[in-house]
DNA sequence: ATATTTGCAAACCGTTTGCAGCAAG
DNA sequence: CTTGCTGCAAACGGTTTGCAAATAT
């Protein structure tokens, strides 16, 4: 009955309380990329008493023991909301149509590579990136 | 006497008053990536008189006409500041040091080709892409 | 002459935080 | 019982904006 979430929030030691096991479960069940707002919207949406202060704790908290990342995308409208998504087994980057906002997610070992081998080749260690492509699609 | 920016605001049109030729001079001579504070700063060492204000509003329009180029880089202290360059004429990508916050600009045709690749294979055209590769030194 | 830009201070907006009460362990 | 969590509302920090005066063309 519990979601994916809620079972590493324990693991992590973290107090279970209502408000944290519906955020953990929406985060748990969304296939997209919400941010705090529509988190926030999902989850009073299953009890209506939750704070959206109590929202932007726990995906942080959430955040900081490596359960969920945070992205920046960058989006026409200017607008600057950090958007959500579990952490996946493989890691995976990001292309965002443009158009439409669609967010598909993909992975490449030979870019993988490649950066490391450009980090290498500059006497550094990769320890993180971040890669976007912005494209439209082709009709 | 006038700087590279000033050379291109005058093609783009606009008004050059004391303050942007000064912001544009700031910017013409920055070889790191500084932000809104940073350009600010050596501004106001030029001339005391000019106001944040307008170094926001500088900054802004010359990234729409396209003479700067935002980023908004992750950085431990978790400051939001966008910082900003003179576009290129030939594009290039950063890695970042964690240790230290310095930035290294490379370009590597490989990853970029690699990059429109993957872009196809999904079916989009890429138009953008954003690329940051966070390191430390390899002692 | 007139349209644009400036400086100031106030507004904005996403996010964080102090606090008193509440709930998990 | 104790420690941590919540809701509220106020604060924060980077950025934008309304306005009247100043300036570029």
């Amino acid at each position: 009955m519990s979601s994916e979430i809620e079972q590493l929030c324990i693991e992590k030691g973290m107090r279970m309380t209502d408000q944290r096991r519906i955020i953990a479960k929406v985060l748990s069940e969304a296939s997209d990329h919400p941010d705090v707002e529509e988190v926030y919207r999902r989850s009073t949406n299953i009890d209506s008493k939750i704070s959206i202060a109590t929202v932007y704790r726990t995906v942080r908290l959430l955040e900081e023991v490596g359960i969920l990342e945070r992205h920046d995308f960058r989006v026409e409208n200017g607008e600057n909301r950090a958007r959500f998504e579990l952490v996946t087994q493989v890691h995976h980057d990001h292309m965002i149509d443009i158009d439409t906002g669609a967010v598909i997610e993909f992975h490449d070992d030979e870019i993988e590579e490649l950066q490391k081998k450009i980090a290498k080749k500059y006497g550094y260690k990769l320890i993180d990136h971040r890669m976007e492509l912005y494209g439209v699609k082709i009709k």
